[in-house]
DNA sequence: TTAATTTGTTCGCTATATCGAACAACATTG
DNA sequence: CAATGTTGTTCGATATAGCGAACAAATTAA
């Protein structure tokens, strides 16, 4: 199941239908840097570009370096915890008042 | 609390009791470049670097890379995402969805 | 069909990541 | 004290990260 961080980011980004140029747009990112990272092996993003890519993604980068990891729900969840983490403090605050709620309606 | 990369990455191989050159020879790097790191808050280090630093340093990539992060955001987190996991899979969606919706306004 | 637009690919250039070796500051030992 | 070892610091050299723009292939519009 080794999987190249090439495959993998080519792999995500079509589930998510994105073109090279769209993902580039949404990340920190060139179109060009993101086919050689595709295609070419040789490459070694920065720690930076990496989890912006990453987070566009919604994956952890530490899944994108492991060879070996494979994506299970651990990392889609982790991934989802920092996106939400990004948010305004008071977007933050009306999801946490919805869980709150939803989870006491049982 | 704003931490920088490098003084993350200095109080963690002091805490470690470890010289430049000795956090080094365990992760992959130079005793220079290490110094530039710390010192130098212009570098950017590849995320393969950092992985391996941050390996020897018993921390995540993610913590040495986000500004804000600090240690006892941690339980914080965990709280939030044991009551997230505890709703129901249509409730988890929708919060979902307003995370990727607000996350990506502006 | 051809024209226009969207995608993927290549290429050459500049900035910088990263190293080894030299140097400085300081501690330790005899 | 001098000698030796251990840290931290600087610097020049080289490889490559990462970009924009040009080009090619594919897709859609007309």
């Amino acid at each position: 199941m080794a999987t190249s961080l090439g495959e993998k980011l080519k792999k995500h980004r079509m589930e998510l239908g994105y073109s090279l140029d769209e993902l580039a747009k949404r990340s920190a990112t060139s179109k060009s840097y993101l086919w050689e990272l595709e295609n070419r092996d040789t490459r070694k993003p920065s720690a930076e570009k990496l989890a912006s890519i990453a987070e566009v993604l919604s994956v952890t980068t530490e899944y994108l370096l492991d060879e070996k990891a494979s994506f299970d729900d651990k990392q889609i969840k982790e991934a989802f915890y920092r996106k939400f983490n990004r948010l305004e403090d008071d977007d933050k605050e009306r999801i946490r008042e919805m869980i709150e709620a939803w989870g006491s309606k049982k």
